[in-house]
DNA sequence: TCAACCCATTGCGAAACGCAAGTGGTCGAA
DNA sequence: TTCGACCACTTGCGTTTCGCAATGGGTTGA
């Protein structure tokens, strides 16, 4: 993430960007679990990010433009990220990460059930997905169609089947 | 890369496999560089990588099952390094990556004329890509199509077209 | 035999990571 | 208005990774 400036290679420009072990678990965070706040990314990480760390993310993806933030008006402390339309365009790729893990690596059953969804819907429902981000991200007009929600739906179907056994 | 079991997230998975900045761009110079060797890498490394970087990324990927390596037979000293199956389906992977590369930074042009043709050709010709890598790296069948082929004649043309001006 | 080649390894300074504690401001109820 | 809880970070410090340059030691071919 320095700017280290190695080659004009696009896939070695989106490294030197996204090449580390945080910036997309974040980006995650926001966009599938519509996390604004820095308090909500820092206390429901899944991976439990350091609190030095995530400041320091939210700082850089900030200036890269990947993600943007606007003060809370109702907390004059607070500030609210939301993606941009450069991370809302990484929805395939995170979606192809996911499908790549679930094949290669072995996650857990609950936290595959959205990858799972993201594989079978394919580009279709991806651009769907972007579609209704840029309702929540970016002041589009809202989607009749939630991916968001048939998402969350299915995760949380696969915790409570989890929890019953 | 250090097996930290940080989730099950399959995201998060892959980004402990492949969230640096360097195990991509080895497996991107194999891929669409067919660079086979240590020193094929490290001589023609259009990022600079350093030697000691290069021997631990090899063995890392080498153990995790990304990349194999096999004794040349007319060196004893040399391996030849391979793609495996899990590599190969990182091909969608590193198109969207090419294709966000393009997009939202400055890549030099000569660079982005593979990441342009593959963003083009969408499935079908990643599809066709892993047809030959397989032939290429794990002894399946040669293609009558070569994807690497038409890749390397656009780049070279655009370099050619690039020194001409 | 010997120089050139090749795959690493080592040493060392710089940067990134990760934990735990602390700072200074804000909010809400008494 | 006061006070405790909360919140968004920051700081300090030890560990790990990165990155460069120099070196080691086996292999090859003339």
């Amino acid at each position: 993430m320095p700017q280290t400036g190695r080659s004009g290679c696009p896939i070695n420009l989106t490294l030197e960007q996204l090449g580390d072990r945080w910036s997309l678990i974040v980006i995650r965070d926001v966009m599938f679990g519509n996390r604004r706040t820095y308090g909500d990314l820092l206390s429901r990480s899944e991976e439990g990010i350091a609190s030095n760390i995530l400041a320091d993310r939210l700082k850089r993806l900030t200036a890269s433009g990947l993600l943007s933030r606007r003060p809370d008006p109702n907390h004059q402390q607070k500030g609210i990220y939301s993606l941009t339309e450069a991370s809302i365009q990484l929805v395939p790729l995170l979606a192809h990460m996911g499908a790549w893990g679930r094949r290669h690596t072995q996650p857990s059953e609950e936290l595959s059930v959205r990858a799972e969804l993201l594989e079978k819907g394919g580009p279709a429902l991806w651009d769907a997905f972007m579609v209704e981000l840029r309702h929540l991200h970016l002041d589009a007009p809202r989607p009749s169609r939630s991916v968001f929600r048939e998402l969350q739906a299915a995760y949380e179907k696969a915790v409570a089947r989890k929890a019953r056994d």
